[in-house]
DNA sequence: CTACTTTCGCAACTCAGTTGCATTAATGAT
DNA sequence: ATCATTAATGCAACTGAGTTGCGAAAGTAG
């Protein structure tokens, strides 16, 4: 018998605590990326680091945020429009900026080609450059 | 006032030592990109981790092979055609298959569009799927 | 062969991410 | 409101990729 949270789609959160509201608020108030390691920094006093990794976990099997690598092989989340449904289907690229090392969500649409013999499921897409701030 | 090993334009390797010669032997044997891990495994007998990391950095520096980020966030590298020159200007596609985790290096084209007020210097993708072994 | 300098091996380290377990706290049931 | 259940948390210890410093080994020019 399932109990709780029965908007969360896959359950991956079943107990909305507050560590958990405090993450969600966090990717309410920007759409940007947030990197693990610096969602950790900014929590550091309100929760453990474990508790983030299992947090970030659990909202992304519910598909309220979703994850990707940074230039650095480090992991990032964000909460984009996409995200909002648990239909999630994520080719949407992303750009990582060479400077401040900031994360944005591009709405863009980069289409992939069929590669022969192969199936292609998913896409990771890290476009580098300087972002607006840097750029000038 | 430079010596030895002329061929090698940006100067990463400066001597041509067993090590160096063995690491590029794999990477001439086979397109196919590889792991640091599973390099490391494959010469373990022959040189020290560390050498492996540096040996890598110096020919990446030179132009003769090319490094990105696997699935997991984990260096992978590779010597595909276009890496046989100084030149090497890089936006192509990388594949890797989530059932048996190999990695190719695709020769296909995918455009970047322009992102506004951003400036787009490179970019990593990374398909995902099935490889043609795991397909069938 | 010698001198110079790159490269290597080793050991110790950093840091992201994980795991196990005991404790705490959110939730449904009473 | 209280109790029982079990999800979620904190902590400490761990794993594993990648790095660093330094003394020793080995290429290369002369």
């Amino acid at each position: 018998m399932q109990q709780g949270c029965v908007n969360f789609v896959f359950m991956g959160i079943k107990r909305k605590t507050k560590s958990v509201t405090t993450v969600l608020n966090i990717f309410e108030a920007s759409h940007d990326a947030k990197s693990v390691v610096s969602l950790i920094t900014l929590v550091k006093n309100e929760m453990n680091k474990t508790t983030v990794y299992r947090i970030l976990d659990r909202l992304e099997q519910d598909g309220l945020i979703h994850s990707f690598n940074g230039k650095d092989g480090l992991k990032w989340y964000a909460k984009c429009n996409g995200c909002t449904s648990h239909k999630h289907f994520d080719t949407h690229p992303h750009f990582q900026c060479t400077k401040c090392d900031k994360v944005e969500c591009l709405t863009v649409d980069i289409s992939i080609p069929n590669i022969k013999n192969h199936n292609i499921e998913t896409a990771d897409i890290l476009l580098m450059g300087q972002c607006e701030a840097c750029c000038s």
